[in-house]
DNA sequence: TGTACATCAGTGAACGCGCGTTCACTGATGTAC
DNA sequence: TGTACATCAGTGAACGCGCGTTCACTGATGTAC
């Protein structure tokens, strides 16, 4: 006995065909039969496809927002603070594979159009703040801060990816301890950098 | 007077519709008239839709995997063959940012389907056995190879992605100097990672 | 217990629309004699 | 120079199709008396 909601199922389902065929080919008709009712009945759980699609999206950045909003609250130092993000996000990645997979996927058709609630639950943006307090508490002495967050995300972004096209085998989980590693190999990158700009200029 | 011809206007108009608005959002009506002609003659040219986005895909990542194949040919050390296939991605990116951006889009549709000239022209599975040679050679210690790849692939389109939205300003060129720096402070991470682990079984 | 009514998930058929594509045709340009 | 013909980019109208969506209806379940 299942105790999910037929929206719950709905949701479920739409995402599974979402992320293997892509949102533009899965049909109302394709999602209905997969749950195992009629179109038309769709329509009574959500407004449309469009609706479904959204939500979806906004929800699950909004989860991952608020997951890195957790993970980076504690006032530590930023290496401390990158670690426990990039975990939480490893370990997210790993309890829904297919929501991470939906998100990497759509995020263009959405990032565009995401006017409200643009910085409170969005990932990145939390991201690029937790690295803007180290830029300005002078922990990080990077010149671009923009460049900084763009490669760590680009570094988690990017494992996933890999991940799903079979070109890595083990699970974010599993990799998480060289994950943060190579996070921080690229801060300290940037600080080497920064510094070697400093003495070059005297 | 323009010395293009009709199906490179085609291709060119083609290319900045799908990346303003997704493919699958353009229609051969609206290629049509954004070329000023009738939708009808665009199949004097292409075999249809498919073939046109197709074709764009094809040829770009071609492009870009022989721009990789000349820049990491040198039988040089790891970091060099890096520094030049990263500044050389940095170039191809600012020359045609439309093209970089239609790949990065659309990569999801198209790679799940790319069966021929899979590793001859991918500029992934280029970047991915510039690695594997380093890992074999014994020039770099990694005990993943794969999430080495992925980790500098991730710097380079995620910081590519990040200029598309403006999250950063610079063009990749500009940058060039610091993602090099990035890049290289992946390599050292992962070096630094194996000999922890190496030191931590004895 | 039996009857009357409300609720609501789900149905079946149909709708208009925009899509990719086809095809007979046009009209300008170049070439042969 | 004039005539006949080939070439070919481009046109205009139409096609069938699958899409998202609507709507009147059904049938099972719960509730009140």
């Amino acid at each position: 006995m299942s105790n999910l909601t037929t929206k719950d199922k709905i949701r479920q389902v739409a995402l599974g065909l979402f992320v293997a065929r892509g949102a533009d080919a899965v049909s109302v008709r394709d999602i209905a039969e997969a749950v195992g009712m009629t179109p038309a009945n769709l329509y009574a759980h959500y407004k449309g496809k469009g609706d479904l699609v959204a939500g979806l999206f906004r929800d699950g950045y909004t989860q991952y927002g608020q997951a890195l909003l957790d993970a980076a609250a504690a006032d530590a130092p930023f290496a401390v603070r990158l670690e426990a993000m990039v975990r939480r996000i490893c370990r997210l990645h790993d309890e829904d594979a297919t929501l991470f997979r939906f998100l990497l996927l759509t995020q263009h058709d959405h990032l565009d159009r995401v006017p409200e609630a643009k910085d409170g639950s969005n990932p990145v943006a939390i991201l690029s703040g937790a690295v803007g307090d180290a830029v300005a508490s002078g922990e990080i002495p990077t010149a671009d801060p923009g460049l900084l967050t763009a490669a760590l995300v680009g570094v988690l972004v990017q494992s996933a990816t890999f991940l799903m096209y079979g070109r890595i085998t083990r699970s974010m989980s599993e990799m998480a301890d060289e994950i943060v590693a190579l996070c921080l190999g690229i801060v300290g990158a940037t600080r080497r950098a920064a510094t070697v700009k400093r003495v070059g200029r005297r």
